[in-house]
RNA sequence: GGAGAGAUGGCAGAGCGGUCGAAUGCGGCGGUCUUGAAAACCGUUGACUGUUACAGGUCCGGGGGUUCGAAUCCCUCUCUCUCCGCCA
Protein backbone atom coordinates (compact mmCIF):
# COMPACT_ATOMS: atom_id res chain seq x y z
CA UNK A 1 0.00 0.00 0.00
CA UNK A 2 1.10 3.73 -0.49
CA UNK A 3 2.46 4.96 2.78
CA UNK A 4 -0.13 7.02 4.01
CA UNK A 5 1.84 10.23 5.32
CA UNK A 6 2.97 10.48 1.70
CA UNK A 7 -0.92 10.39 0.57
CA UNK A 8 -1.31 13.38 2.74
CA UNK A 9 1.29 15.14 2.03
CA UNK A 10 1.73 14.86 -1.82
CA UNK A 11 -2.13 14.50 -3.45
CA UNK A 12 -0.92 15.77 -5.99
CA UNK A 13 2.17 14.45 -7.22
CA UNK A 14 0.55 11.06 -6.34
CA UNK A 15 -1.86 11.48 -8.96
CA UNK A 16 0.36 12.34 -11.50
CA UNK A 17 2.14 9.90 -10.94
CA UNK A 18 -0.68 7.12 -10.85
CA UNK A 19 -1.85 8.69 -14.57
CA UNK A 20 1.74 6.97 -15.55
CA UNK A 21 0.14 3.58 -14.66
CA UNK A 22 -2.89 4.43 -16.67
CA UNK A 23 -5.07 4.27 -12.99
CA UNK A 24 -8.53 5.08 -13.71
CA UNK A 25 -10.31 6.25 -10.19
CA UNK A 26 -7.89 8.67 -9.55
CA UNK A 27 -10.46 10.30 -7.75
CA UNK A 28 -9.99 7.55 -4.94
CA UNK A 29 -6.53 9.87 -3.98
CA UNK A 30 -8.63 12.47 -2.75
CA UNK A 31 -11.42 10.28 -1.23
CA UNK A 32 -8.88 8.67 1.23
CA UNK A 33 -7.17 12.51 1.80
CA UNK A 34 -10.74 13.33 2.96
CA UNK A 35 -11.28 10.08 4.97
CA UNK A 36 -8.14 10.06 6.45
CA UNK A 37 -8.68 13.36 7.68
CA UNK A 38 -12.07 12.58 8.77
CA UNK A 39 -10.72 9.63 10.79
CA UNK A 40 -7.71 11.52 12.34
CA UNK A 41 -10.31 14.32 13.97
CA UNK A 42 -12.29 11.47 15.08
CA UNK A 43 -9.50 9.96 16.75
CA UNK A 44 -8.31 13.11 18.40
CA UNK A 45 -11.53 13.64 20.21
CA UNK A 46 -11.97 9.94 20.59
CA UNK A 47 -8.30 10.08 22.49
CA UNK A 48 -9.14 13.28 24.25
CA UNK A 49 -12.14 11.86 26.26
CA UNK A 50 -10.84 8.70 26.70
CA UNK A 51 -7.49 11.09 28.47
CA UNK A 52 -10.38 12.62 31.18
CA UNK A 53 -12.14 8.96 31.19
CA UNK A 54 -8.96 6.90 32.40
CA UNK A 55 -8.02 10.08 34.74
CA UNK A 56 -11.24 9.46 36.06
CA UNK A 57 -11.00 5.90 36.89
CA UNK A 58 -7.81 6.57 38.18
CA UNK A 59 -9.34 9.17 41.12
CA UNK A 60 -11.97 6.40 41.68
CA UNK A 61 -9.79 3.67 42.16
CA UNK A 62 -7.32 6.20 44.69
CA UNK A 63 -11.29 7.28 46.56
CA UNK A 64 -11.93 3.42 46.94
CA UNK A 65 -8.22 2.56 48.59
CA UNK A 66 -9.45 5.51 50.80
CA UNK A 67 -12.80 4.42 51.40
CA UNK A 68 -14.41 7.55 50.02
CA UNK A 69 -16.86 5.39 48.36
CA UNK A 70 -19.62 8.21 48.20
CA UNK A 71 -17.07 10.91 46.79
CA UNK A 72 -16.68 7.82 44.17
CA UNK A 73 -20.09 7.18 43.69
CA UNK A 74 -20.26 10.69 42.22
CA UNK A 75 -17.43 10.14 39.80
CA UNK A 76 -19.34 7.11 38.85
CA UNK A 77 -21.96 8.88 37.15
CA UNK A 78 -20.02 11.31 35.51
CA UNK A 79 -18.23 8.42 33.83
CA UNK A 80 -21.60 7.48 31.62
CA UNK A 81 -21.60 10.19 29.85
CA UNK A 82 -18.17 9.67 28.31
CA UNK A 83 -18.91 6.36 28.09
CA UNK A 84 -22.12 7.28 25.88
CA UNK A 85 -19.76 9.46 23.70
CA UNK A 86 -16.69 6.45 23.03
CA UNK A 87 -18.85 4.14 21.88
CA UNK A 88 -20.31 6.33 19.41
CA UNK A 89 -17.07 7.62 18.55
CA UNK A 90 -15.61 4.43 18.32
CA UNK A 91 -17.70 2.90 15.92
CA UNK A 92 -17.50 5.86 13.56
CA UNK A 93 -13.54 5.28 13.68
CA UNK A 94 -14.16 1.69 12.90
CA UNK A 95 -16.37 2.79 9.64
CA UNK A 96 -13.26 4.98 8.24
CA UNK A 97 -10.63 2.91 9.30
CA UNK A 98 -12.52 0.36 7.32
CA UNK A 99 -13.36 2.89 4.42
CA UNK A 100 -9.98 4.11 4.30
CA UNK A 101 -8.69 0.49 4.42
CA UNK A 102 -10.64 -0.25 1.12
CA UNK A 103 -9.71 2.55 -0.87
CA UNK A 104 -6.07 2.06 -0.03
CA UNK A 105 -5.90 -1.38 -1.42
CA UNK A 106 -7.51 -0.40 -4.44
CA UNK A 107 -4.56 1.86 -5.38
CA UNK A 108 -1.54 0.46 -7.00
CA UNK A 109 2.05 1.31 -6.23
CA UNK A 110 3.44 4.35 -7.97
CA UNK A 111 5.77 3.93 -10.77
CA UNK A 112 9.44 4.89 -10.37
CA UNK A 113 10.47 8.15 -12.23
CA UNK A 114 12.31 6.30 -14.82
CA UNK A 115 9.14 3.64 -15.94
CA UNK A 116 8.40 4.96 -19.75
CA UNK A 117 4.82 6.43 -20.78
CA UNK A 118 2.90 3.76 -22.53
CA UNK A 119 0.00 1.76 -22.19
CA UNK A 120 0.01 -1.49 -24.09
CA UNK A 121 3.25 -4.32 -24.30
CA UNK A 122 4.64 -3.26 -27.81
CA UNK A 123 5.44 0.27 -25.88
CA UNK A 124 7.43 -1.67 -23.23
CA UNK A 125 11.03 -0.34 -23.95
CA UNK A 126 13.84 -2.79 -25.25
CA UNK A 127 16.73 -2.08 -22.51
CA UNK A 128 19.03 -4.82 -23.52
CA UNK A 129 19.54 -7.64 -26.60
CA UNK A 130 21.99 -10.51 -26.31
CA UNK A 131 23.00 -13.51 -27.83
CA UNK A 132 22.20 -14.63 -31.61
CA UNK A 133 19.10 -15.79 -32.93
CA UNK A 134 19.84 -19.50 -34.52
CA UNK A 135 18.90 -20.33 -38.11
CA UNK A 136 17.69 -23.40 -37.42
CA UNK A 137 17.35 -26.71 -40.00
CA UNK A 138 14.34 -27.07 -42.33
CA UNK A 139 12.80 -29.40 -40.58
CA UNK A 140 12.74 -27.74 -37.02
CA UNK A 141 9.57 -27.55 -34.80
CA UNK A 142 7.76 -25.83 -31.81
CA UNK A 143 8.18 -27.54 -28.79
CA UNK A 144 5.25 -29.11 -28.37
CA UNK A 145 5.84 -31.29 -31.99
CA UNK A 146 9.17 -31.73 -30.33
CA UNK A 147 7.74 -32.60 -26.79
CA UNK A 148 5.26 -35.67 -28.43
CA UNK A 149 8.46 -36.63 -31.31
CA UNK A 150 10.68 -37.33 -28.09
CA UNK A 151 8.13 -38.58 -25.42
CA UNK A 152 9.36 -35.52 -22.93
CA UNK A 153 6.21 -34.70 -21.61
CA UNK A 154 2.31 -35.09 -22.22
CA UNK A 155 -0.43 -32.60 -22.20
CA UNK A 156 -3.18 -34.97 -23.25
CA UNK A 157 -2.55 -37.35 -20.25
CA UNK A 158 -2.71 -34.09 -17.76
CA UNK A 159 -6.38 -33.69 -19.03
CA UNK A 160 -6.77 -37.13 -18.14
CA UNK A 161 -5.78 -37.27 -14.77
CA UNK A 162 -6.32 -33.38 -14.07
CA UNK A 163 -7.30 -31.23 -16.36
CA UNK A 164 -6.17 -28.90 -19.68
CA UNK A 165 -2.72 -26.83 -18.40
CA UNK A 166 -1.04 -29.86 -16.52
CA UNK A 167 1.20 -31.30 -18.23
CA UNK A 168 3.03 -34.89 -17.48
CA UNK A 169 7.01 -34.91 -17.88
CA UNK A 170 8.49 -38.15 -18.85
CA UNK A 171 11.85 -39.80 -18.67
CA UNK A 172 13.99 -37.47 -20.45
CA UNK A 173 11.56 -34.78 -20.29
CA UNK A 174 11.57 -35.30 -17.01
CA UNK A 175 14.96 -35.48 -16.02
CA UNK A 176 15.47 -32.00 -17.81
CA UNK A 177 12.85 -30.30 -16.05
CA UNK A 178 14.89 -31.63 -12.62
CA UNK A 179 17.92 -30.39 -14.12
CA UNK A 180 16.99 -27.54 -14.38
CA UNK A 181 15.53 -26.86 -11.31
CA UNK A 182 18.19 -28.10 -9.60
CA UNK A 183 20.93 -26.17 -11.40
CA UNK A 184 18.83 -22.51 -10.91
CA UNK A 185 18.70 -23.31 -7.19
CA UNK A 186 22.40 -24.03 -7.10
CA UNK A 187 22.90 -20.93 -9.60
CA UNK A 188 21.22 -18.69 -6.56
CA UNK A 189 23.14 -20.44 -3.41
CA UNK A 190 26.74 -19.52 -5.24
CA UNK A 191 25.11 -16.30 -5.83
CA UNK A 192 24.16 -15.25 -2.16
CA UNK A 193 20.55 -16.50 -1.75
CA UNK A 194 19.81 -18.02 1.07
CA UNK A 195 17.42 -21.52 0.12
CA UNK A 196 14.18 -22.03 1.36
CA UNK A 197 11.43 -24.95 1.03
CA UNK A 198 8.47 -22.86 1.82
CA UNK A 199 4.59 -24.35 2.41
CA UNK A 200 2.97 -24.28 -1.46
CA UNK A 201 -0.75 -23.41 0.42
CA UNK A 202 -0.96 -20.25 2.31
CA UNK A 203 -3.43 -18.52 4.48
CA UNK A 204 -5.74 -15.44 3.41
CA UNK A 205 -3.22 -12.91 5.82
CA UNK A 206 -0.31 -14.13 3.42
CA UNK A 207 -2.06 -13.63 0.11
CA UNK A 208 -3.21 -10.05 1.20
CA UNK A 209 0.29 -8.94 2.41
CA UNK A 210 2.19 -9.51 -0.97
CA UNK A 211 -0.82 -8.23 -2.97
CA UNK A 212 -2.67 -11.23 -4.59
CA UNK A 213 -5.46 -10.59 -2.56
CA UNK A 214 -7.36 -8.72 -3.16
CA UNK A 215 -5.82 -7.68 -6.47
CA UNK A 216 -5.93 -11.44 -8.18
CA UNK A 217 -9.02 -12.73 -6.41
CA UNK A 218 -9.88 -15.12 -8.93
CA UNK A 219 -6.26 -16.13 -10.10
CA UNK A 220 -5.77 -18.43 -7.46
CA UNK A 221 -6.58 -22.21 -5.99
CA UNK A 222 -8.95 -21.73 -3.05
CA UNK A 223 -9.06 -24.62 -0.68
CA UNK A 224 -12.68 -23.69 1.17
CA UNK A 225 -12.44 -26.43 3.63
CA UNK A 226 -9.33 -24.49 5.40
CA UNK A 227 -9.66 -21.39 3.60
CA UNK A 228 -5.67 -22.09 1.75
CA UNK A 229 -4.25 -20.72 -1.74
CA UNK A 230 -2.79 -22.55 -3.78
CA UNK A 231 0.34 -20.27 -4.19
CA UNK A 232 0.62 -18.60 -7.98
CA UNK A 233 4.72 -17.87 -7.41
CA UNK A 234 7.10 -18.70 -4.19
CA UNK A 235 7.32 -14.99 -3.98
CA UNK A 236 4.11 -15.06 -1.53
CA UNK A 237 5.01 -17.73 1.14
CA UNK A 238 8.99 -16.08 1.12
CA UNK A 239 8.30 -12.66 1.35
CA UNK A 240 6.14 -13.62 4.27
CA UNK A 241 8.80 -15.16 6.52
CA UNK A 242 9.16 -11.28 7.39
CA UNK A 243 5.45 -10.31 7.82
CA UNK A 244 5.42 -8.65 11.28
CA UNK A 245 9.63 -8.37 11.31
CA UNK A 246 11.62 -5.78 12.38
CA UNK A 247 14.87 -6.16 11.02
CA UNK A 248 18.17 -5.02 12.02
CA UNK A 249 19.96 -2.43 9.59
CA UNK A 250 23.19 -4.55 9.15
CA UNK A 251 20.67 -7.41 8.05
CA UNK A 252 20.28 -6.29 4.89
CA UNK A 253 20.11 -7.06 2.16
CA UNK A 254 18.14 -10.18 2.86
CA UNK A 255 18.64 -12.47 -0.23
CA UNK A 256 15.99 -15.31 -0.05
CA UNK A 257 15.55 -18.33 -2.91
CA UNK A 258 13.03 -20.96 -3.32
CA UNK A 259 11.42 -23.63 -5.87
CA UNK A 260 8.45 -24.25 -6.11
CA UNK A 261 5.53 -25.62 -8.08
CA UNK A 262 3.36 -22.46 -9.32
CA UNK A 263 -0.81 -22.69 -8.98
CA UNK A 264 -2.57 -19.91 -11.48
CA UNK A 265 -5.83 -20.14 -13.39
CA UNK A 266 -5.50 -18.21 -15.81
CA UNK A 267 -8.63 -17.67 -16.12
CA UNK A 268 -9.57 -15.23 -19.24
CA UNK A 269 -6.87 -16.37 -20.95
CA UNK A 270 -7.53 -18.70 -23.59
CA UNK A 271 -7.01 -18.46 -26.87
CA UNK A 272 -3.56 -17.35 -28.62
CA UNK A 273 -0.36 -17.90 -27.61
CA UNK A 274 -1.33 -20.85 -25.12
CA UNK A 275 -0.28 -23.72 -27.09
CA UNK A 276 2.31 -26.64 -25.76
CA UNK A 277 4.34 -24.95 -22.60
CA UNK A 278 3.37 -21.37 -23.15
CA UNK A 279 0.58 -20.88 -20.49
CA UNK A 280 -0.21 -23.45 -18.06
CA UNK A 281 -1.90 -24.11 -14.86
CA UNK A 282 0.90 -25.34 -12.68
CA UNK A 283 4.67 -24.96 -13.45
CA UNK A 284 7.79 -24.99 -11.68
CA UNK A 285 9.90 -21.78 -10.83
CA UNK A 286 12.75 -20.45 -9.13
CA UNK A 287 12.32 -17.32 -7.33
CA UNK A 288 14.94 -14.94 -5.63
CA UNK A 289 13.31 -12.44 -3.03
CA UNK A 290 15.58 -9.43 -1.46
CA UNK A 291 14.80 -7.49 1.28
CA UNK A 292 16.82 -4.08 0.40
CA UNK A 293 17.65 -0.43 2.75
CA UNK A 294 15.71 2.06 0.35
CA UNK A 295 18.70 3.88 -0.43
CA UNK A 296 20.28 0.52 -2.17
CA UNK A 297 16.96 -1.24 -3.58
CA UNK A 298 17.51 0.31 -7.43
CA UNK A 299 21.21 -0.71 -7.36
CA UNK A 300 19.89 -4.45 -5.78
CA UNK A 301 17.10 -4.49 -8.80
CA UNK A 302 20.30 -4.05 -11.25
CA UNK A 303 22.47 -6.85 -9.22
CA UNK A 304 19.03 -8.94 -9.70
CA UNK A 305 19.05 -8.29 -13.45
CA UNK A 306 22.34 -8.91 -13.99
CA UNK A 307 22.14 -12.39 -12.16
CA UNK A 308 19.07 -13.66 -14.39
CA UNK A 309 21.39 -12.25 -17.27
CA UNK A 310 24.12 -14.82 -16.39
CA UNK A 311 21.39 -17.59 -16.00
CA UNK A 312 20.38 -17.37 -19.76
CA UNK A 313 23.82 -16.93 -20.90
CA UNK A 314 24.66 -20.60 -19.35
CA UNK A 315 21.92 -21.57 -21.19
CA UNK A 316 22.93 -20.60 -24.38
CA UNK A 317 19.50 -18.62 -24.90
CA UNK A 318 18.83 -15.59 -27.01
CA UNK A 319 17.10 -12.90 -24.87
CA UNK A 320 16.10 -9.64 -24.15
CA UNK A 321 15.37 -6.81 -21.32
CA UNK A 322 12.37 -5.06 -21.60
CA UNK A 323 12.03 -1.96 -18.95
CA UNK A 324 7.86 -1.92 -18.47
CA UNK A 325 5.46 1.07 -19.67
CA UNK A 326 3.69 2.23 -16.90
CA UNK A 327 0.54 0.71 -18.32
CA UNK A 328 2.19 -2.80 -18.46
CA UNK A 329 3.03 -3.06 -15.15
CA UNK A 330 1.84 -5.39 -12.27
CA UNK A 331 -0.57 -3.58 -9.82
CA UNK A 332 2.48 -3.98 -6.75
CA UNK A 333 5.19 -2.63 -8.80
CA UNK A 334 7.48 0.39 -9.26
CA UNK A 335 9.63 -0.76 -11.45
CA UNK A 336 9.88 -3.99 -13.48
CA UNK A 337 11.93 -5.20 -16.13
CA UNK A 338 10.32 -8.47 -18.37
CA UNK A 339 13.26 -10.95 -19.66
CA UNK A 340 12.26 -12.55 -23.05
CA UNK A 341 13.87 -15.47 -24.95
CA UNK A 342 13.48 -15.57 -28.55
CA UNK A 343 12.09 -18.70 -29.83
CA UNK A 344 13.25 -19.28 -32.85
CA UNK A 345 10.78 -22.71 -34.28
CA UNK A 346 7.87 -20.06 -32.73
CA UNK A 347 9.27 -17.05 -34.09
CA UNK A 348 8.42 -15.00 -31.29
CA UNK A 349 9.47 -13.46 -27.41
CA UNK A 350 8.71 -15.89 -24.72
CA UNK A 351 8.58 -14.12 -20.98
CA UNK A 352 10.90 -16.05 -18.83
CA UNK A 353 11.51 -13.84 -16.00
CA UNK A 354 10.34 -10.87 -14.48
CA UNK A 355 12.14 -8.83 -11.72
CA UNK A 356 10.56 -5.97 -10.02
CA UNK A 357 11.25 -2.99 -7.51
CA UNK A 358 8.27 -3.21 -5.14
CA UNK A 359 9.74 -0.29 -2.53
CA UNK A 360 7.49 -0.33 0.59
CA UNK A 361 4.34 -1.34 -1.37
CA UNK A 362 4.80 -4.89 0.01
CA UNK A 363 6.59 -3.80 3.08
CA UNK A 364 4.25 -1.35 3.99
CA UNK A 365 0.93 -4.40 4.13
CA UNK A 366 3.52 -6.93 5.43
CA UNK A 367 4.60 -4.30 8.15
CA UNK A 368 8.20 -5.09 7.29
CA UNK A 369 10.58 -2.87 9.03
CA UNK A 370 14.32 -2.47 9.76
CA UNK A 371 15.50 -0.08 12.44
CA UNK A 372 17.67 2.98 11.44
CA UNK A 373 20.86 2.88 13.21
CA UNK A 374 21.47 6.41 12.87
CA UNK A 375 17.86 7.93 13.93
CA UNK A 376 17.05 4.74 16.06
CA UNK A 377 13.65 4.54 14.45
CA UNK A 378 12.26 1.88 12.30
CA UNK A 379 11.33 2.56 8.52
CA UNK A 380 9.60 -0.19 5.99
CA UNK A 381 12.07 -1.60 4.14
CA UNK A 382 12.44 -2.07 0.07
CA UNK A 383 11.21 -5.81 -1.03
CA UNK A 384 12.28 -7.02 -4.66
CA UNK A 385 11.75 -9.83 -6.54
CA UNK A 386 12.07 -11.73 -9.97
CA UNK A 387 12.06 -15.44 -11.41
CA UNK A 388 15.45 -17.20 -11.53
CA UNK A 389 13.91 -18.79 -13.44
CA UNK A 390 10.41 -19.86 -14.67
CA UNK A 391 10.47 -23.29 -16.19
CA UNK A 392 7.87 -23.97 -19.06
CA UNK A 393 9.35 -21.44 -21.33
CA UNK A 394 12.94 -21.86 -20.70
CA UNK A 395 12.28 -25.77 -21.43
CA UNK A 396 10.55 -24.88 -24.41
CA UNK A 397 13.13 -22.87 -25.75
CA UNK A 398 15.67 -24.92 -24.54
CA UNK A 399 13.92 -27.42 -27.09
CA UNK A 400 13.36 -25.42 -29.51
CA UNK A 401 16.82 -23.41 -29.91
CA UNK A 402 18.56 -25.80 -29.25
CA UNK A 403 17.12 -28.38 -32.13
CA UNK A 404 19.16 -29.65 -34.81
CA UNK A 405 19.53 -32.48 -37.36
CA UNK A 406 20.98 -34.93 -34.83
CA UNK A 407 18.45 -33.80 -31.94
CA UNK A 408 18.73 -31.14 -29.24
CA UNK A 409 21.61 -30.55 -27.82
CA UNK A 410 21.86 -30.12 -24.17
CA UNK A 411 23.87 -26.50 -22.77
CA UNK A 412 26.89 -27.57 -21.21
CA UNK A 413 25.88 -25.94 -17.93
CA UNK A 414 23.12 -28.38 -17.76
CA UNK A 415 24.94 -31.36 -18.54
CA UNK A 416 26.14 -32.70 -15.33
CA UNK A 417 22.76 -31.73 -14.18
CA UNK A 418 20.97 -33.87 -17.07
CA UNK A 419 23.58 -36.34 -17.36
CA UNK A 420 23.08 -36.32 -21.16
CA UNK A 421 23.76 -34.21 -23.76
CA UNK A 422 21.31 -34.92 -26.58
CA UNK A 423 17.71 -35.63 -26.58
C1' G B 1 -10.26 -37.60 15.34
C1' G B 2 -10.50 -37.98 21.31
C1' A B 3 -8.57 -36.02 26.31
C1' G B 4 -5.84 -32.39 28.98
C1' A B 5 -2.59 -27.88 29.44
C1' G B 6 -1.26 -23.27 27.65
C1' A B 7 -0.78 -18.36 24.58
C1' U B 8 2.50 -11.89 28.30
C1' G B 9 8.18 -7.40 25.52
C1' G B 10 14.19 -10.11 21.08
C1' C B 11 14.15 -14.75 24.32
C1' A B 12 12.94 -17.02 29.16
C1' G B 13 9.45 -16.04 32.78
C1' A B 14 6.31 -13.26 37.07
C1' G B 15 1.76 -10.81 37.32
C1' C B 16 -3.95 -9.61 44.11
C1' G B 17 -9.67 -6.23 38.99
C1' G B 18 -7.15 -0.04 40.36
C1' U B 19 -0.08 4.75 38.92
C1' C B 20 0.92 -2.54 35.02
C1' G B 21 3.23 -1.00 29.19
C1' A B 22 3.85 -4.69 32.68
C1' A B 23 8.62 -7.66 38.09
C1' U B 24 12.98 -10.54 37.39
C1' G B 25 16.74 -13.01 34.44
C1' C B 26 19.20 -13.41 29.68
C1' G B 27 20.27 -10.80 25.33
C1' G B 28 21.11 -5.70 22.98
C1' C B 29 23.04 -0.66 23.49
C1' G B 30 25.99 3.18 26.36
C1' G B 31 29.52 3.91 30.30
C1' U B 32 33.22 2.87 34.52
C1' C B 33 37.47 -0.30 35.13
C1' U B 34 41.44 -2.46 31.51
C1' U B 35 47.13 -1.69 27.04
C1' G B 36 42.88 -4.47 24.72
C1' A B 37 39.21 -8.08 25.84
C1' A B 38 36.54 -10.91 29.49
C1' A B 39 34.49 -10.53 34.32
C1' A B 40 32.34 -7.09 37.67
C1' C B 41 29.60 -2.68 38.46
C1' C B 42 26.34 1.60 36.81
C1' G B 43 22.84 3.29 33.33
C1' U B 44 19.65 2.28 29.24
C1' U B 45 16.55 -0.85 26.14
C1' G B 46 8.91 -2.86 22.97
C1' A B 47 5.51 -1.40 18.85
C1' C B 48 1.80 1.81 16.68
C1' U B 49 -0.44 6.63 16.78
C1' G B 50 0.11 11.68 17.97
C1' U B 51 2.76 16.69 18.87
C1' U B 52 7.43 21.68 16.43
C1' A B 53 8.47 19.44 21.15
C1' C B 54 5.81 17.82 25.45
C1' A B 55 1.22 15.78 26.63
C1' G B 56 -2.34 12.31 25.19
C1' G B 57 -4.29 7.57 23.01
C1' U B 58 -3.88 2.16 21.61
C1' C B 59 -1.55 -2.70 22.00
C1' C B 60 -0.35 -8.68 27.15
C1' G B 61 -2.91 -14.66 20.54
C1' G B 62 -7.91 -12.68 17.58
C1' G B 63 -13.03 -11.11 18.46
C1' G B 64 -16.97 -10.00 21.92
C1' G B 65 -18.82 -9.16 27.06
C1' U B 66 -18.94 -7.67 32.59
C1' U B 67 -16.93 -3.13 35.25
C1' C B 68 -16.08 3.69 36.79
C1' G B 69 -11.59 0.63 35.71
C1' A B 70 -9.40 -5.87 32.65
C1' A B 71 -2.97 -8.83 31.17
C1' U B 72 -6.06 -10.33 35.44
C1' C B 73 -13.28 -12.25 35.50
C1' C B 74 -16.94 -14.43 31.56
C1' C B 75 -18.03 -16.12 26.36
C1' U B 76 -16.06 -17.40 21.67
C1' C B 77 -12.51 -18.34 17.81
C1' U B 78 -7.55 -19.50 16.36
C1' C B 79 -3.01 -21.51 17.36
C1' U B 80 0.75 -24.26 20.26
C1' C B 81 2.23 -28.22 23.57
C1' U B 82 1.46 -33.22 26.07
C1' C B 83 -1.05 -38.03 25.91
C1' C B 84 -4.12 -41.52 22.94
C1' G B 85 -5.87 -43.01 18.00
C1' C B 86 -4.91 -42.99 12.65
C1' C B 87 -1.18 -42.47 8.91
C1' A B 88 3.13 -41.02 4.46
Amino acid sequence: MIEIAYLRAQPEEIKERLKVKHFKDIHLVDEIVFIDAERRSIQKKLDDILAKSNELSARIGILYKDGKKEEADVLKKETTSYKEETTLLKSQLETLEKDQEKIAVQLPNLPHSSVPLGKTPEENVVSKEFGVIPTLYAGAKPHWELAIEKELFDLELGVKITGAGFPVYKGKGARLQRALINFFLDEAANAGFTEYVPPFMVNEDSAYATGQLPDKEGQMYFMPEDQFYMIPTAEVPVTNIYRDVIVKEADLPIQMTAYSPCFRREAGSYGKDVRGLNRVHQFEKIEIVCIEHPDKSYERLEKMCAYVETLLQKLELPYRILKLCGGDMSFASALTYDFEVYSTAQQRWLEVSSVSNFETYQSNRLKLRFKDEQTGKTRLAHTLNGSALALPRIYASILENHQSEEGINIPKALQVYTSFNII
